[in-house]
Parts: structure tokens; sequence; C-alpha cells
RNA sequence: GCACCCGUAGCUCAGCUGGAUAGAGCGCUGCCCUCCGAAGGCAGAGGCCAGGGGUUCGAAUCCCUUCGGGUGCGCCA
């Protein structure tokens, strides 16, 4: 391998990085941005101010704005926010960055949203907004409804998102759980960020072990019939979950299929037995809160005279991707019966692969992966160019083959974003749960489900990034404490619902209906809040359209829910000053006024936390006694 | 041997695609507290961002390298 060959991943992820910039990043698409989009208006001031310095001849024509952003300082002595404008453009523009940084302040300070302009540090600007800048976000989220923090960076594009895929040969454990909930909640989120997204499984139902699955059930089969089958024998699945498909069978086809020779009856069996285990799998999924739009079969690639993995072959072979050669032995682990042949390779290693990799086994079949670039070229030809497949953690070793390929059957003009889902521990209360693997003993998904509920098992899968392993208490996923952020974020928003129930000797007319009320307290005189605490609220629910685009971009759905955990500590806390200080309760019995203000404020929260708990598939609780 | 992922406070982890003095929760130390809803509150200690080089105005973040942990390594999916 020499260096250069190994160039292609990093321009692989400089397209990508390309093609997700936000636009709203871009000075060619300088739309005016969504006015709840308060991040994304403050840098389209900047990008003005930068564009009168080059009116004014003091600053280039033609420069590249793409890496100027506005984004709040970490210390909010700082101010509202900050922009790198100066610092980034010094150079191209040949000045100091303290003196560009001065210029800009000067046309920033002209600008009506903003309140005080302060050069500091190296070049940075940071702006302190109008009070008034804050109290009209708080409004525009009361304004959009559902509808705060949705995003057009998506433009519509089609996205393909591919998750679980778990093999049909049996019911799902929970090693599939992390999958399912991460890639149901990056779909949810792409839509959420405009795009427009097909969540598809792929079915594993043409290699050998579906016919092992076959073998089994057509066992369970000879059960229901009274056989006496003894122990499985190995190399068979164990578990009981057969046992139905062999009832089934029994019942549809009585003693029929004994008199059969296997090339007839294992088709019929294998089918059924596919059948029943991808009911069991969505039925499950269903629990978990999971769906999928499409189901892409492996055996249809190559079923009904057509064979699209052959097709597959012979286009990569007309590119130029293809020969016939001979691989050398691994070098580490040793491979027992390695037979060295010469096989139909693809050479994966043009584009940044380690080895070329081969797609025919040695009794003349294709390889999986050979399939599997065959079903990657079919999401092509169906008008997906953004591909994103989430695997388990044992699948790491995969991911350059398969960018390769996708790369190579698309001529370049798809990429895929392989996400991997690091390994779960499970544990309760502390201790590692024990997981028999013999005799079929394994947890499965459903009973964590059925034990800790659907909204407890996303929200833990997805506070934390996927690439870090993760440890799932079962016993401390049910506290009532501020340690299970599952409660916290929930919690938030039932105590927000809360305050509105008891808000109601007040306020006798606010209504109970979402939108109703949002309407009746978008009128309140927001000016009356004025504590910084309120304001720091604010803030945070401005954060909200930026943090959904970020999330988006990077495919990090774990963003949103660190985001809510901070929303819903911020809200608890503010409520909690009110204990010591009742000026600053929400519910003000002798000022309707200020409540009702407050009360926009709470509305703000709720419907952030609600949208939030909705892009990664989690409930929002009205109550939670 | 090779590839990929990870290494941040005593523990579990964030860190917004390169920004300012690195954050949160738990735990620890010291004060305070009886509730609009049931997580108590406030303050404090605790860090050479695994180690070493490099890139530049600027690095936990990007590149190289060493160490340590995980995953995988023709024809299984």
């Amino acid at each position: 391998m020499t260096g250069s060959l190994t160039r292609p991943p990093i321009c692989v992820r400089r397209r990508l990085f390309l093609r997700f910039l936000p636009p709203a990043f871009n000075l060619n698409a300088m739309t005016e941005p969504a006015p709840s989009h308060l991040f994304a208006r403050v840098l389209a001031r900047v990008h003005v101010a930068c564009a009168a310095l080059v009116a004014s001849g003091e600053l280039p024509a033609g420069l590249d704005l793409s890496r100027v952003v506005v984004e709040p300082p970490r210390d909010a002595a700082h101010g509202d926010m900050a922009t790198n404008a100066a610092m980034v453009l010094a150079r191209e523009a040949k000045t100091k960055p303290r003196d560009l940084a001065d210029r800009l302040a000067e046309k920033l300070r002209a600008d009506p949203l903003i309140a005080a302009v302060e050069v500091a540090g190296p070049g940075f600007i940071n702006l302190r907004l109008k009070e008034k800048v804050w109290t009209d976000a708080l409004a525009a989220v009361l304004g959009a409804g559902d509808g705060y923090g949705r995003s057009r960076l998506g433009a519509g594009e089609k996205v393909n998102v591919e998750y679980v895929s778990a093999n049909p040969t049996g019911p799902m454990h929970v090693g599939h759980c992390r999958g399912a909930v991460f890639g149901d909640a990056l779909a949810g989120l792409l839509a959420f960020a405009g795009y427009d997204v097909t969540r598809e499984y792929y079915i594993n139902d043409a290699g050998a072990q579906v016919d092992v699955l076959a073998c089994s059930a057509f066992l369970r089969y000879r059960e229901a019939l009274g056989e006496e089958i003894g122990a499985i024998p190995d190399g068979l699945y164990p578990g009981d979950y057969l046992k139905p498909v062999g009832a089934a069978l029994a019942r549809d086809h009585g003693r029929t299929l004994l008199q059969q020779p296997e090339s007839e009856w294992l088709p019929l069996v294998r089918a059924r037995a596919i059948d029943m285990m991808m009911d069991e799998i969505r039925t499950d999924l269903a629990a978990l809160n999971v769906r999928h739009d499409v189901f892409f079969s492996e055996r249809s690639l190559i079923d009904g005279g057509t064979d699209r993995v052959g097709a597959t072959i012979d286009d990569l072979r007309a590119r130029g991707e293809i020969y016939e050669g001979r691989l050398s032995p691994p070098k580490g682990a040793p491979v027992e019966d390695w037979e060295d042949r010469e096989q139909t390779l693809f050479r994966a290693t043009d584009f940044g692969d380690d080895v070329d990799r081969p797609l025919k086994k040695s009794d003349g079949g294709y390889t999986y992966f050979a399939s599997d670039i065959a079903y990657h070229r079919t999401k092509f030809d169906r008008g997906f160019a953004n591909l994103v497949d989430v695997w388990g953690a044992d699948h790491g070793g995969y991911v350059k083959r398969m960018q390769a390929a996708v790369a190579a059957v698309t001529g370049g003009k798809a990429v895929l974003d392989v996400k991997i889902v690091q390994l779960v521990r499970l544990l309760r209360n502390g201790q590692p749960v024990k997981m028999s693997k013999r005799a079929g003993e394994f947890i499965t998904l459903r009973d964590v489900v059925d034990e800790v509920g659907s909204d407890a098992v996303r929200f833990m899968m997805l506070f934390r990034k996927n690439d870090a392993t993760l440890d799932f208490d079962l016993g401390k996923v049910l506290e009532q404490s501020r340690d299970n952020p599952v409660f916290y974020v929930q919690y938030g928003h039932a105590r927000g619902h809360s305050v509105f129930r008891n808000a109601r000797e007040t306020l006798p007319d606010l209504p109970e209906d979402t939108a109703a009320r949002a309407a009746y307290l978008r009128e309140a005189r927001l000016e009356r809040l004025s504590d910084a605490s309120e304001f720091t609220l604010m803030r945070q629910l401005a954060l909200y359209p930026r943090l959904v685009e970020a999330a988006a971009v990077s495919h990090e759905p774990h963003r949103i829910a660190f985001y809510l955990y901070d929303l819903a500590s911020e809200f608890h806390g503010l409520w909690t000053r009110g204990r010591d200080l009742p000026h600053l309760r929400f519910i003000i019995p002798n000022d309707v006024e200020v409540t009702k203000a407050r009360l926009a404020l709470v509305q703000g929260v709720v419907s952030v936390l609600a949208s939030g708990l909705s892009v990664l598939g989690v409930h929002a609780p009205d109550e939670m006694r």
C-alpha cells in the first residue's frame, strides 16, 4: 500500500463535509434565514458588515466566508454571541485581526439587533444583543409551535438511512437495540432538518444461515407432528422461538412435507420461517417505537430470473474494477483451511481499502459483500446519493470496503456514511447482567423494553456518543432522580404542564390546548421578563435551531439528548429558585401580567422539550405522578 | 502483523467540526433548607485533555508517532 492509495477516504470525508455544509454558513446561499433561527440571522448581519467593507474597498472582493461562524461564547461575560470573522479573514485581507475586528465592530454597532460590540482577545468580536431580541426569540418559539427548530438545511434531498437489518434467524437481542434506536433517531433528526428520509431494513434472507433456519424449523415441524426430536444438533438454532413456526407448518401442511425431498420443502419452510421471524422482529421494533419505510429483501436481488448481483459485477468489470487474481493470507490471526486460489476480486484498494475483496466463493456463489454492493447500487438507482448505514461495532472492519464499493459503483456520485454503534453493557444496579449463550439463553430486546419501557431505552441509548461504549443499567433508568436523564427531562416537561394546571386559578382563561395556549401566551408582555435566569433560559431556547442543524450535519442525535438535559436542568433550576425567592415564581397571583409573561417562557421550554423528545422518538408526558 | 474506534476531574461522560481561564452529573468537604410537584439549595477542592513531536494568530479538537483498552482481519452474515 503506498501513501497515495490511502488518500481517497480523506477525499470522501471532505466531500461529505461539503455536502452537509449548511447553507446558512455559505455566503452564496445568503437568503434571509427563518426569524426563529437567531444565530443564522446574526451571522447574516456579520456577512452584511463584511459586504459593506468590501463595498467601501476596505476588504477585497471574493472572500471565502465559509469559516466565519457566530457562536455562543463559553463565558457569558463575553456577551451573547461572538464571531471569529476578523481572525478568519485577516490573512486573506492582508490585515491584522484586531484592526479588521475594529472596522467590523463599527459596522455592527449600527445594527438594530445589537446593543453593544467589543473586540477582545486575538480578534473576537463579542456581541451583546438587545433584550428585545431575546423576548422576540421567545415569541418566535411560541409562534412557530411544533415547527420551531425545523430546518430547511436538507432542502428536501433524499437520504437513505439503513438500520437494524438483523438477520431473520431469531428474535432481536439487546445488542440490536442501540443500532435500532440510533438509526431511528438519526432518521427523525434528518427529517426534522429538512431531508427527505427513507428508513430502510435489509433482510439477509439469502445466505446459508437462512437455510440453517429452515432446517431448524423443519425439526420443530416434526416435533409438532409428535415426533421425538431429542436435543437440537449442533449447528442448528436451538431456541424455543421456532416452535410456533413448526406448529404453523404442521397446521398448514399436515404431514405432506415429510414425504418431500429437502429440495422441495426447504424453500417453503424457509420462506415461512423468515416471514414469521420478520413479523416478530417488526413487533419488537414497534414496541421500541422504531419503524421502517422499506424492508429490502436480499433474495430479491437474485430472484425472478434477474441477477442484479451478477449485473453489478459486470458493471464493475466494465469500469475496470474487477480482475482475477490471488490474495495473500492475512498476517496475524491464523486462517484455517486457507486455500490459495485465483478468484474474482474487486479493486477496493483503488478507493482506499486495504486489500482487494473477493466477490465469489469457492463454490461459485456470490459473497455477502457482492450482494451488499448490488444492494447499495439499488439505493443509488432508487435516487439516493446520500446514504447512511448504521452498523454494530463488530462490523467496523467493513466500512472501508463498503465505502469503496459505493464510490466505485456510483462513479463517486453517492456518499456513504457508516455510523458504528459501540457495545452496550447491560447492568442491573451496577452488576453486569449474566447471559448464557448456551441453549439460546439471551436477553431479548423485548425483555428490556417490557421491563423499563421504550422511552427509557431510547433516551439512554442516545445519551452517549454512538462510538463510545455504553453502560445501560436496568435499575437506574427507572429511578426518579437527577441521575436519571430520562426522568429528569420528561419531568421537566411534566412540571411545565403542572405549572399550567396551577396557573388556572390566576389565569382562568388559560387554554388547555397547546396551540391555543401558545397563541394566548404569545400576547403576553414579554418585556416583564427581567431576571438573569429568565434570560438564560431564553438564550437556551434560541440555541435549539442551530443545534438541530449541527446535530443533523454531523449525524449525531446524541447532541439533542444532551441539549434537552441542559435545558431541563436550567428550567428545574429556575423553578427551584422560586422556592427561596417567591418573587421569581412563575405564578404571581396578584400580578397577572408577569404571570402571563413567565408562563410564556414556560411554554417555550415545554414546547422545545416536546420537540426534541419527539425528534428522538421519546414521549413527553404531561404528568408523571 | 494490519485496519478502525476509544483514552478529558476519584467514577460516568459532554465539549457545538480550530477559538478566549477545559465543563456537567455522581462522589468528596463546608454551610443552608420545610415544599407553584415528589430531583433539596449554595459554595469549595479536584485536570500536564494518556505521552511526545508537528501544522498556525490559536489545538482536547487536524497530521505523525509511542503507550494503553476495544472491535475486526479471504469464501459466515
